[in-house]
RNA sequence: GGGGGGAUACUCAAGCGGCCAACGAGGACAGACUGUAAAUCUGUUGGUUUUACCUUCGCAGGUUCGAAUCCUGCUCCCCCCA
C-alpha cells in the first residue's frame, strides 16, 4: 500500500459527487485501502449511461488507491427495488438476467482495472449467496436484527404505502442490507456506494451489520444527476443512451455529449471525465469565454466516445458530424467518396428502393416506399413545412428526383429536420 | 348495501343534439434566428384517392334526418352515507 496518490472523498468532492455519507468514512479512507461496492441491477442487457455515474465512483475509489467490488444483482434483479418506483416492478426472468448480467460485465470492464495490482477490481453475484439461502433461515439469522418499524420508516417504503408494495420489495432493503453483511464478511467490504436514491438500502445494511456485530461499516453516496431545464439525464429523442453499440450507435452516442447544452456541460465535465482539476478548470475558462465554440462538449464527447468505444469509433463519429453538420455540407457530401459516405452513414436508418419508385414522388417515397415518415398526411405536411432535404437540398411535394440525383448512381441522402438522416439506396 | 360523480386524441382538459377531427394548456415534431445551443417567434400534432370522403370521444346496443353530446345495458375509477 502506500500509494494512495489522490484523496477520494475530495476527488468526490471537487467533482460535485458527494452527496452524503456516514459519519467516520473520511477517515477509514484516508486510514487504510479500503474495499468498497455499487450494486446494478441486470434489468437490461446494457449499461446506460445514467449508469456511469456510479461506475465513476468505482473508478475513482480504484485510482485512488482503494479496491471496487461490482456487485451484480442476480439475487436483488428478481426482486425489483421500490425506490423512485410508483408502481410495483414486473419481474425477470433467470435466463434473462443471466444474459444481461453477463453483458454488462463485459462493459464495466473498460472503466476498471480487472487485471491486476492489490486493489484490481472483483464482480460479485449477489445470487451466488442467495440461492442456496432458504426463507426461514433468512428471516432468522437477518430479519431478526431489522424492525418493521426501521423499513416502514425508508423513504422509499413510505411512498409506496399510499399505492401499495408487495412483501418481495419490501424485504429489498434487507436483501440489499444482507449483501453488504455478506461482503464484510468474504471481502473485507466496509464501505457501500451508490446514488442518492440509494442511501435509505445502504443504510440498511450498515444499520444490519452493526446489529450483527459486524463492526465499523460506510455509506456514501453521490446526488443525481439533473439538468438544468428539468428534464430527465440520459435520454435523448431516441430514448435512453446505452453503452452497447448496437443499442446506440458510437455516433449517436458522440452526438448525444456534443449537444450537452452550455449550463450542464461544466456539471456533467467534472462527473464523467478523468481529467484532472486544472485541466478541467482551464477547459470551463475558455468556455464560458467562448461558448459557441463549444470547448466543453467536443471534449467530453471525445474522451467519452474514445473511452466507452474506441478512437477509430471517434474519428469515425467526428467525420460523420462534420459532414452531416459542417459548414459546406452540399459540396462536402457530394466530394465523399463511396466508401466514406457509407461509413459516414452507417449507423443511420436505411432503405432500399427501385430506380422506378423515384419517379412517383418525394410523398410516394417517404411514406410508402420507405418509412421514412409513418403516413403520406405526415409526408405532406413535412414537406410543406419545409422540413425534408434530399442531399442537403430541400424539396417540396412536387420535387422531381431522377437518376441525376444519386450519389455514386446509388444512393440518396434524406434528411427529417437537421438531425435526422436516411439512407436510401436506389437500384435498378 | 344505499347515494352521487367520472371515463374525450401522447398527457391534462373543454365540449353536453347539427357550425366537432373535436376549444385550451403541456409535451412532441418542424420552420426562422443561432452555435447541431438556450431564450424567443411561427407552424403542425387521426387517416386517405386531401376544397371531399373515412375512422375516432370507455364497451355494446337504441332513439333521431343527424350524437362525443339523449336513452338502455356492461366494464372500470373516484367520492359520500352504512
Amino acid at each position: 500500500m502506500g500509494h494512495m496518490h489522490t484523496n477520494f472523498i475530495e476527488e468526490l468532492r471537487w467533482r460535485g459527487m458527494l452527496h452524503d455519507m456516514t459519519p467516520g468514512t473520511e477517515d477509514q479512507l484516508s486510514k487504510s485501502s479500503t474495499v468498497g461496492y455499487v450494486g446494478f441491477d441486470p434489468t437490461a442487457d446494457s449499461l446506460h449511461i445514467g449508469n456511469l455515474v456510479p461506475v465513476m465512483l468505482l473508478t475513482h475509489f480504484q485510482r485512488c488507491g482503494h479496491k471496487p467490488l461490482v456487485l451484480v444483482g442476480g439475487a436483488t434483479g428478481r426482486v425489483g427495488d421500490p425506490s423512485g418506483k410508483v408502481k410495483e416492478r414486473q419481474l425477470l426472468g433467470t435466463d434473462v438476467i443471466e444474459h444481461n448480467l453477463n453483458a454488462q460485465k463485459k462493459q464495466l470492464q473498460q472503466f476498471l482495472n480487472f487485471e491486476d495490482g492489490e486493489n484490481k477490481a472483483e464482480i460479485v453475484n449477489n445470487y451466488d449467496w442467495f440461492k442456496d439461502y432458504n426463507f426461514l433461515d433468512f428471516i432468522r439469522d437477518v430479519g431478526k436484527h431489522i424492525s418493521i418499524n426501521y423499513m416502514m420508516a425508508k423513504d422509499s417504503v413510505k411512498n409506496r404505502l399510499e399505492s401499495g408494495i408487495s412483501f418481495a420489495e419490501f424485504s429489498y432493503q434487507l436483501i440489499q442490507g444482507y449483501d453488504f453483511y455478506h461482503l464484510l464478511t468474504t471481502k473485507n467490504c466496509r464501505l457501500q456506494m451508490g446514488g442518492s436514491d440509494q442511501w435509505g438500502n445502504i443504510t440498511t445494511g450498515t444499520e444490519l451489520i452493526r446489529r450483527m456485530g459486524g463492526g465499523d461499516a460506510f455509506a456514501l453516496t453521490s446526488p443525481l444527476i439533473t439538468k438544468a431545464d428539468g428534464s430527465k439525464f440520459g435520454k435523448s429523442e431516441g430514448g435512453n443512451i446505452w453503452l452497447d453499440r448496437n443499442k446506440t450507435s458510437p455516433y449517436q452516442f458522440y452526438q448525444f455529449w456534443i449537444n450537452v447544452s452550455d449550463e450542464d456541460v461544466v456539471n456533467f465535465t467534472p462527473i464523467f471525465s478523468l481529467k484532472n482539476k486544472e485541466e478541467i478548470d482551464a477547459l470551463t475558462v475558455q468556455h464560458q469565454e467562448a461558448p459557441h465554440l463549444r470547448i466543453l462538449q467536443k471534449a467530453l464527447a471525445e474522451e467519452m466516445t474514445s473511452r466507452v468505444h474506441s478512437k477509430e469509433d471517434l474519428m469515425q463519429a467526428q467525420k460523420a458530424s462534420n459532414v452531416l453538420f459542417g459548414k459546406s455540407g452540399q459540396e462536402e457530401l457530394r466530394s465523399l467518396d463511396k466508401r466514406t459516405l457509407l461509413e459516414v452513414f452507417d449507423s443511420v436508418p436505411s432503405f432500399s428502393v427501385n430506380a422506378t419508385d423515384l419517379v412517383e414522388g418525394p410523398v410516394e417515397l417517404l411514406a410508402s416506399k420507405t418509412s421514412i415518415l409513418p403516413s403520406k398526411s405526415e409526408a405532406r405536411k413535412m414537406l410543406k413545412a419545409n422540413a425534408i432535404s434530399v442531399n442537403k437540398e430541400k424539396i417540396s411535394e412536387d420535387t422531381a428526383l431522377s437518376n441525376d440525383d444519386l450519389l455514386h448512381n446509388e444512393y440518396l441522402i434524406v434528411q427529417r429536420g437537421k438531425k435526422n438522416y436516411y439512407l436510401i439506396k436506389v437500384t435498378g
